[in-house]
DNA sequence: TTTCAGTTTATAATAATTCTAAACTAGAAA
DNA sequence: TTTCTAGTTTAGAATTATTATAAACTGAAA
């Protein structure tokens, strides 16, 4: 799906130098099917796992926000004190699972709202996103 | 209307001690007409100004949590690696303007939807929370 | 090749939260 | 009432998540 070549370029598109690390990890991130949801602290359990090159902590974080100021990722919201990702920045929905905390993606055209209230004077409607709360 | 009889009646059907701190934060918290979105940090300036008596900052932890757990208080969704509560525990919605990162509450009947997907096998949806960001 | 701004890294610093254990207290029982 | 004690509060330590620092490294322009 993603030739390290696209990736290349992707980043440089972005004003951001093609180093080594960074191509790893939107490797990792981007290189996949399903969209990836994921907390630091899991992508490095997955980039730094025993045999493969390592990389620091800071460069992670580092990488995480210039790829989320870049507009590969998203920032989820949750409602604990951990920050989580998202590899799908089309605007879309999620199913939550209360037992596993684990989100689903559901297609922005899966969800229709028939009234939707107006805005507080002087502002505009962004973006609207559902989460629906699932449980067994 | 919220008087301190009612306040203690209220936490010892929770089976928590109607102590001289609880009352104090579930006064602070729920005696007022809107809706309050906050964090510690902004309930520990509150309670802890100059003049008042002193509630600890474990003491206000604990009891958010406890005041959470007991219903009295829902977490809300954030992209923030900081812990949101709301004193609106009715399933409701959120305008969030992203230039002053303020939340504003949406009654649940402001918002229809026509079409809503069905959720994986075996689960069941527990509620559904639209979040509408907005911008000047 | 040389050069150097951008990047990585280990580590320190800060911020948010949770833990600990000693002192305190609400309220049941005497 | 006074006594008793499990539940609670508290200061401070510990832990966790994130950001800052500054020295070493490197991609890529020239
Ligand atoms: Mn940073
Ligand atoms: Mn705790
Ligand atoms: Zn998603
Ligand atoms: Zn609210």
């Amino acid at each position: 799906m993603y030739q390290k070549k696209e990736i290349v370029n992707k980043l440089r598109s972005s004003g951001l130098r093609p180093t080594k690390q960074r191509v790893l990890i939107a490797k990792k991130l981007f290189d996949r099917d399903k969209t990836f949801h994921f907390t630091i602290e899991t992508l490095d359990k997955k980039i730094n796992k025993k045999g493969s090159e390592k990389i620091s902590l800071a460069t992670i974080y580092n990488t995480i926000e210039a790829f989320t100021n870049a507009g590969y990722l998203k920032a989820i919201l949750t409602s604990k004190s951990k920050s989580y990702y998202d590899t799908n920045i089309k605007s879309h929905h999620h199913f939550y699972d209360e037992g596993t905390k684990e989100l689903t993606d559901i297609d922005y055209s899966q969800i229709k709202l028939s009234k939707v209230p107006i805005p507080p004077k002087g502002k505009k409607i962004k973006n609207l996103e559902v989460v629906i709360r699932v449980q067994k």
